[in-house]
DNA sequence: CTGAAAGCGCTTACAG
DNA sequence: CTGAAAGCGCTTACAG
């Protein structure tokens, strides 16, 4: 392993100084092309690279993005959700094709922040992600809006809250997806998710499943609902304990598509049949959802458009341009499991 | 926004040195506890976190890895190949228990590698991933090794080839799969999947197939072999392709389970069912294969495992220990496309 | 267009 | 146990 190159060692060979180095590599105008053209050539040879951290040290700025994701602790361990699997994707992408580099990191809820605070030095803001208790979560992002931190939060819309939310409407994708249902000619529902201030995206969706109903009169029907998180045993158990408890719905809305795919096990285990003896619709459009058997019918958040939408205003925010919320539309998508065809 | 504090902020209202803060809050044994105590208190109160820049700087090194996923030229944009974002998560994951920070980019092929450079110097070393023209990337592993990076490969084995490789025994689940196939009693058969030196992994997977049918006197049939990458329309069109050129296989053998779901499609076209008209296998257990229906037979690459093996093989090479090549076995699933059941 | 010099915020020998 | 000082490798005013 050679040493590696510094601009000394091309200053030196280049009979420069080392300012003209840093000038000609960095595209600065006040170089003559010939300077640069030798130097440029010499860098190659030595296979040098600008060394970031004295760079970044010097400019104050990473040109660095941090993604932080949020597990839900009930989450097992070896298994991320697909859905955020796919936003870590595309917010990949996007900062790529924005020159900024992507540092990623999990943070249990649990922990004391420590990891924020550090990627607040390597990088110029931070994106976060996640379910999971957002009463915890609040807190710390107070602590984040305090240090003067740049970042961008998914989810949920909240005016009590502090900093920019991207978020997808999840009101009007549980709502949508409901009155789908309604018009399909069913009249006997449940809805299954997380109902509580924790879980502001479920219960979001919770909510646009019951203005639904109440719009065409069930409104008794928004009764009936059963906690889950978005896990496919958290499905299973939810439905098995409908089954064993309550007259069956006709009509089951899943808070996420990994809650719907629990929920056709404990049907299939029940030899009941979807969509015939019960109409399914799950939350997500996880690739799985177009494979199940039959496909499910469920609500799309565009994943690629909210890495992009993330990444931007991020940038924008370190820019210091004024930016704002954004609320995504659901759209929903028709497939089997509703019974539409 | 605050201004962000310093160690000499600390030290000022500390009444030590500045020296004596830094010492204080990297826990060296040469600072009194009162001291210490004093110093950490005031640094909670000042929101205050080391600037990593410039500690990374006077340390020279990053406790950052980088990630560089290549991504095959002809992979739609939108998509990443499910098996790389599964990878993507367990090596995230596998950085953060080791301490270390994960930087994420996605490598053209057809670039000239500027961001490797970049990374190289941000990153004390980097994980290669990514399926793609293996002749192309031959190159620039050797610029890699010739800088002194540290880096490893997650890949098909290969003596020639520098660096330390960590992969799956493509070619024993190749065998294993086709193997368990011809136990079932088929007698032709058919590999979907390209066989050419640019990909080495699916070309081991073909290799393991032509053998196990060899080893039974069924070589006539392991020439039977169309070319296809790693996606659904990819698989789609070669299916196709055989239903129009040749007769029939009674079992197809998939490079990858994203082509084994193409593979579906046209059969389902052709009105052929799976497994009673054809049997198909897949590779990789992406999660959609559980889903499938008929559910996908197909070989495990066990990627928690093998995020943490490329992450504690990059950190012992980082640490100058001696590593070497593991090759993991690969784990064949059986489920109900292959007709077993 | 170019060079000499300051300084980004740390860590760590060196001296006490 | 503590402090004064050097230096990591850059970028960028400042002076010419």
């Amino acid at each position: 392993m050679k040493e590696k190159a510094t601009s000394f060692d091309i200053a030196h060979r280049a009979g420069v100084s080392q300012s003209t180095v840093s000038r000609a590599l960095n595209n600065s105008p006040l170089v003559s092309k010939e300077t640069r053209d030798r130097i440029v050539e010499i860098a190659r040879e030595l296979n040098y690279q600008v060394d970031k951290n004295a760079s970044n040290l010097r400019k104050q700025k990473s040109n660095t993005l941090a993604l932080l994701l949020f597990e839900d602790p009930t989450t097992d361990d070896s298994l991320i959700n697909p859905f955020f699997l796919s936003m870590l994707g595309s917010i990949t992408r996007a900062s790529a094709s924005q020159g900024y580099d992507l540092l990623v990191s999990f943070q249990n809820m649990q922990s004391d922040w420590h990891a924020e605070y550090e990627d607040s030095n390597k990088a110029d803001g931070i994106i976060l992600l996640g379910y999971g208790d957002y009463s915890a979560y609040r807190s710390k992002l107070d602590q984040l809006e305090e240090q003067g931190t740049h970042f961008v939060r998914w989810g949920a819309q909240d005016k009590a809250h502090p900093g920019v939310n991207i978020g997808c409407d999840n009101y009007q994708g549980g709502f949508d997806v409901t009155n789908h249902l309604i018009g399909l000619g069913y009249t006997s529902f449940a809805f299954i998710g997380d109902n509580s201030e924790d879980a502001p995206e479920f219960r979001a969706r919770y909510q646009g499943f019951a203005d639904a109903l109440d719009k065409q009169g069930l409104s008794g029907e928004s009764q009936r609902q059963i906690n889950a998180h978005s896990t496919e045993p958290s499905g299973y158990a939810a439905m098995k304990a409908m089954l064993n408890d309550a007259t069956l719905p006709r009509a089951v809305v899943c808070a996420s598509d990994l809650i719907a795919v629990g929920v056709y096990d404990a049907l299939r285990e029940a030899n009941l049949r979807v969509p015939e003896d019960v109409a399914v619709v799950g939350y997500d459009n996880i690739p799985i959802s177009g494979y199940t058997t039959p496909a499910l019918t469920t609500v799309r958040q565009n994943t690629t458009k909210a890495g992009e939408l993330l990444v931007d205003t991020l940038i924008k925010a370190i820019n210091k341009e004024v930016v704002e919320d954004y609320l995504m539309p659901a759209e929903l998508i028709v497939r089997r499991s509703c019974g539409a065809q």
